[in-house]
RNA sequence: GCGGGAGUGGCGGAAUGGCAGACGCGCUGGUCUUAGGAGCCAGUUCUCCGGAGUGUGGGUUCAAGUCCCAUCUCCCGCACCA
């Protein structure tokens, strides 16, 4: 008989609702655990079927520390500031605030549909007054600190729309809206210096426990090196500073690049001879799009600099001045000096302007192509550094230079400032306001919130500006330093930036005088466990961090780091194993699916798809598995006998899938937990019937998985109060192991017998025992044994002559 | 190009260096049935029945899907970072 899963699941969200069952309490002296999942971003779509995968997760992991006793907090909200929304606001004329109420609305009853176990009193929503004050506010607090400043900055701009695109909003180089090209505007913006904090972002990586593959990501988004800045006179007198991580080849350098941006092309105006070709040079680099930039990658363009030349600070060699565009302005100090012997990019440019290659490094054809791939090899050509390994010449030279006060060692980070502006309506206005007098003056923390006001129209202006800009009302205010007339800031924050300190505000959600009151932050955080998508695992875990170390730092939070845990989960592809997508046409809908088979079944089959940490397709077929295990779990209560203890024909068996269960929880391994549990109701069906003890235990374990039906079978079964506020199953390690095993005969590591052995068996008795079995006596009658290998329980190795 | 991940039955996937293919899907046969796209039972890597099998080629080991070296393919992220 199959049950009615669709009544059985309301009746139980409902009543796990009205008894505020997953609240979690502010009693600060129990142990607490907080398990954090990322907020969604309610796009109008709907919930994809890949949400529930990290949601249910967690939801199993919150559901499991409850019953072991921890004051759990497994909160939700949404992260509604965000481009689609207000596009779809600017194209149907709805204000982006009742786009963003519809879609939360969708969500919130699609994720209560699933039965997760959020603690809804303390939902937070980013383009709420009350949560965005605090992000103004921690802006402030960053401004007040140095660490938020106004910077000349290109930004994408479209050509067709006329106006400024974030990003992800350039795909191919192209506007993602329109289709036409793409090219870079100078406006001024504002920036959070995440780059003062790159080294503590590297260095406090040790302190967590973030799966490698997150870690190795945030590394190398910053992208630490280790080298030297170069000074180089030139021949009009002046000093240019290169960055380079090879000093050691400064005898191999032939010439020098500087960027199409480099301020010095200024500098040196009057004595450049080809300052048309210079200035034409410098525009044809603008105006290309980033899509061309990298369409070009191999082929290298530039300009020689007449007029001014470089000196090399180790030989006095007079060397050629270029400019070209792969060099960038915004890493090291926009200039280079070119080793073409052993880097590719200056090797590529110097075979095409017949530049001279010199070897410092031994091993390579560097006429042939450039040898990078020399740490290990030994200088030549090198003065004072020949016959020395790279390693050792690094360090020399670095000394030399710091001697001779030519130079000294540096690190240098990829990582670039954060460009926290956006000329856009739907996100959270910058509480500024620039002052003729007084310059960029802070809003009082008084005056905050400082809301969205009204406009009519969310769509950017021509120039580029935020729409905010045309509310001259809004505009158009006094200065809180000097009260003369000023303007405020008309650009909004990034989507980044509520989302990167929303994990503090679950911890106490209404508080009016501050983010979250002391003592609740200092209790629940850090995060105990977070779990989300690889696709933040470089920006939104980096901004948080980032965030929650200043915020540390101005005695806001207690602890350095905001995550203790970080997992990720693969995504979920469609039937023909390509990402979900309409246009692919492989789109499944969650509601069909819990409409179809149950949020139960819906749960238990995205825990069970494959590894946790995978991409994996959906099976609409594979799906009936996970139904078919529930019905039958279900139908067990036609075969309830009474017995308060394991049977002991199940006694092994229980206690060993408690086990597996239990661990394979805190491992991400759900999937091969649900096997364990599939395997085990077989076991049970085999013997015909379940007892009340090994019932209670298979549903107990399986609560977390598909609550619902199991809390309504507790409840038929009147085995009293509700399960989910039951203690987590326990096991006894000493009923793990079964009492025979069956040992495997291997001969030079194939397998020839098996045998069955009490558990407890000496060592020398396997051994005879595999001895004496006839088909081993047969193979090695005659033969000597050389070597006796026993692993305890499983097998027998014998090799012989 | 750089960085990360992955290649195991028809499919999704299991396997602290120790019995490859757990569990599930699908499929085959049986049973029950007016009926079965329900339930239950049995089987299901290939095989010339000796064996052979974890992308390919080497290696280490008593023993390799797992460790080492080389190589191919696919997916994801970054993209001239000196």
């Amino acid at each position: 008989m199959n049950y009615n899963f669709a009544q059985i699941e309301k009746k139980w969200q409902d009543i796990w609702d009205a008894k505020n069952v997953f609240a979690a309490t502010d009693d600060y002296s129990k142990p607490k655990y907080y398990a954090l999942v990322e907020f969604p971003y309610p796009s109008g779509k709907g919930l994809h079927v890949g949400h529930p995968r990290s949601y249910t997760a967690l939801d199993i992991v919150s559901r499991k520390r409850r019953m072991e006793g921890y004051n759990v907090l497994y909160p939700m909200g949404w992260d509604a500031f965000g481009l689609p929304t207000e596009n779809f606001a600017i194209k149907n004329h709805i204000h982006p605030e009742i786009v963003t109420r519809q879609n939360v609305d969708r969500f919130k009853s699609q994720l209560k549909s699933l039965g997760l176990s959020f603690d809804w009193n303390r939902e937070v929503n980013t383009t709420d007054p009350n949560y965005y004050k605090w992000t103004q506010w921690i802006f402030l607090q960053l401004f007040k600190k140095g660490l938020a400043y106004k910077k000349e900055m290109s930004v994408n701009w479209c050509t067709s729309c006329k106006c400024v695109l974030a990003n992800e909003e350039v795909v191919g180089g192209v506007c993602e809206r329109c289709g036409s090209e793409v090219v870079h505007k100078v406006k001024s913006q504002w920036m959070l210096k995440i780059t003062a904090y790159a080294q503590r972002l590297i260095d406090d990586l040790e302190k967590v426990d973030y799966i490698d593959r997150v870690k190795t990501s945030q590394i190398n988004w910053i992208g630490r090196s280790t080298g030297a800045e170069v000074d180089f006179a030139t021949t009009a007198g002046d000093v240019l500073t290169v960055y380079t991580t090879r000093p050691d080849t400064l005898f191999g350098a032939t010439y020098m690049v500087i960027s199409p941006e480099h301020p010095y092309i200024e500098k040196w105006a009057d004595r450049i001879e080809n300052l048309d070709k210079i200035k034409e040079y410098r525009a044809e680099a603008a105006k290309k799009s980033d899509f061309e930039r990298t369409e070009l990658v191999k082929d290298k363009t530039g300009v020689k600099i007449e007029g001014v030349m470089g000196i090399n600070p180790v030989n006095g060699k007079e060397i050629p001045i270029f400019i070209s565009d792969y060099v960038l302005m915004t890493y090291g100090t926009g200039a280079i000096m070119a080793v073409p012997a052993h880097d590719t990019r200056d090797w590529d440019f110097a075979k095409k302007f017949d530049l001279p290659i010199i070897e410092v490094v031994k091993g390579g054809q560097v006429e042939e192509e450039a040898f990078t791939d020399c740490e290990t090899g030994i200088m030549v050509n090198s003065d004072f550094l020949d016959g020395l390994t790279v390693e050792e010449a690094k360090g020399k030279i670095k000394t030399w230079l710091e001697e001779k006060g030519k130079g000294h060692a540096k690190v240098n980070y990829k990582l670039r400032d954060w460009v926290f502006s956006r000329q856009r309506y739907w996100g959270e206005p910058i509480p500024i306001v620039h002052c003729e007098k007084c310059g960029y003056v802070p809003l009082p923390e008084s005056e905050l919130p400082l809301t969205l006001p009204e406009v009519d129209s969310y769509e950017p202006t021509e120039s580029g500006e935020s729409p905010l800009a045309k509310m001259t009302d809004w505009v158009n205010t006094t200065c809180p330093h000097c009260g003369g007339p000023a303007k405020r800031e008309t650009d909004t924050m990034p989507q980044w930036a509520g989302s990167s300190w929303y994990f503090m505000r679950y911890c106490d959600p209404n508080n009016n005088d501050a983010l979250a009151a002391k003592e609740a932050l200092d209790y629940w955080l850090p995060v105990d466990w977070y779990n989300g998508g690889m696709e933040h695992t470089t920006l939104h875990l980096l901004y948080s961090r980032f965030w929650h170390k200043f915020l540390y730092d101005i005695g806001v939070v207690s602890t350095p780091e905001p995550y203790a845990k970080r997992t990720s989960h693969g995504m979920i592809l469609g039937e023909n194993g390509e990402k979900m997508s309409k246009s692919r046409g492989n789109v499944v809908n969650p509601d069909e699916i819990v409409g179809e088979y149950g949020a139960d079944t819906m749960r238990l089959y995205e825990m069970f798809i494959g590894d946790f940490e995978k991409s994996a397709p959906w099976s609409s077929s594979s799906i009936k598995g996970c139904k078919r295990f529930l019905d039958r779990v279900w139908n067990l209560q036609e075969h309830l006998t009474d017995g308060e203890a394991y049977r002991p024909e199940l006694e092994i068996a229980m206690n060993k899938a408690v086990k597996k269960v239990t661990e394979d929880i805190e491992q991400l391994k759900f999937n091969t937990a649900i096997a364990t549990m599939m395997a085990l109701l077989n076991d049970i069906a085999d013997t015909g019937c379940v007892n009340h003890r090994e019932y209670k235990a298979l549903l107990t374990m399986l609560n977390p998985f598909a609550p619902h039906i199991t809390e309504e079978i507790w409840e038929q079964q009147g085995f009293g109060g509700m399960l989910n506020q039951q203690k987590w199953v326990g096991f006894d390690p000493d009923k793990c192991v079964e009492a025979t095993v069956e040992i495997v005969v291997q001969l030079a590591g194939k397998i020839k017998a098996r045998l069955n052995l009490p558990a407890d068996s000496s060592k020398e008795a396997v051994l005879a025992a595999a001895k004496a079995d006839s088909a081993i006596a047969a193979l090695i009658d005659g033969k000597t044994i050389l070597k006796e290998i026993y692993v305890p329980g499983k097998l027998v190795n014998l090799v012989v002559k």
